[in-house]
DNA sequence: AGTTGAGCTAACTTTTGGTAAGTACCTACC
DNA sequence: GGTAGGTACTTACCAAAAGTTAGCTCAACT
């Protein structure tokens, strides 16, 4: 079948398929610790910068919404001053936590491997 | 405790950690491609090319460079003309690509689902 | 009155990714 | 026998993306 969008199913090595766009954004740098973190429960948006270290608030934003496009976080805001915004997991955004926290949590447990490999390599170059 | 790699476990929430490095080679968006297509068993260099549709041939030499490093990827020359490299995975990059060729079946089931959000998420703003 | 904090957005800079070409060697074709 | 093509890259260049900095509004706190 082609990458066509027609309703069924994708495939990631088509370069035209749509599953391209969803796969880096699931796979990009801050929604990776996102989608892990947002799977202990809601949180802010400032509590979520506090806790990725390393985010700048144009990424974490930018990364927030493009997550909330692809239906895997909900936004919710309350009106009230200060601004009060809430981020949640939908039942899609567990699913995909779930999928790439265990990989974080897998690359943590492998860590002594990689700086293992890592420094053989270096040492060869 | 603090992100140091003396030989313990990783966090990949802290932003100095070395987890980090290893997390965005591992999900950038030519490695979990190549990860998952290498599971299929061994592959040359231009097989993955053609398989993996719209990887530059910088890329992708650029990507496995890093999946060797890290000791996921492992690369053999064999020293014939015309140039024969072949490309499989480490005991280490079969549990990596296992991971994210998860995320990507699970991402190509649900393409309708991200696609549907999507819209609604467009046609709001 | 000045600082802090919330949740952004816009302007600017740096890094990354993609395109195109070059390299060295051999094979097959016309 | 000159040309095209295949293999596995590397290098130079440029556009796109990521990242940094500053600014914004409104209110509370000092």
């Amino acid at each position: 079948m082609t990458a066509i969008s027609d309703g069924r199913r994708g495939d990631v090595y088509a370069s035209d398929c749509p599953t391209r766009v969803v796969l880096d954004h699931v796979t990009s740098r801050w929604a990776t610790l996102v989608l892990g973190m947002l799977l202990d429960g809601t949180m802010r948006f400032s509590e979520l910068r506090r806790a990725i270290g390393g985010v700048s608030e144009k990424m974490l934003a930018q990364t927030l919404q493009a997550l909330e496009r692809d239906g895997l976080v909900l936004r919710e805001v309350r009106p009230v001053i200060p601004p009060h915004v809430d981020y949640s997991l939908t039942e899609l955004g567990v699913q995909a936590g779930e999928q790439v926290r265990g990989l974080c949590r897998w690359i943590e447990d492998h860590l002594p491997n990689f700086l293992h490999a890592q420094g053989v390599y270096d040492s060869r170059s």
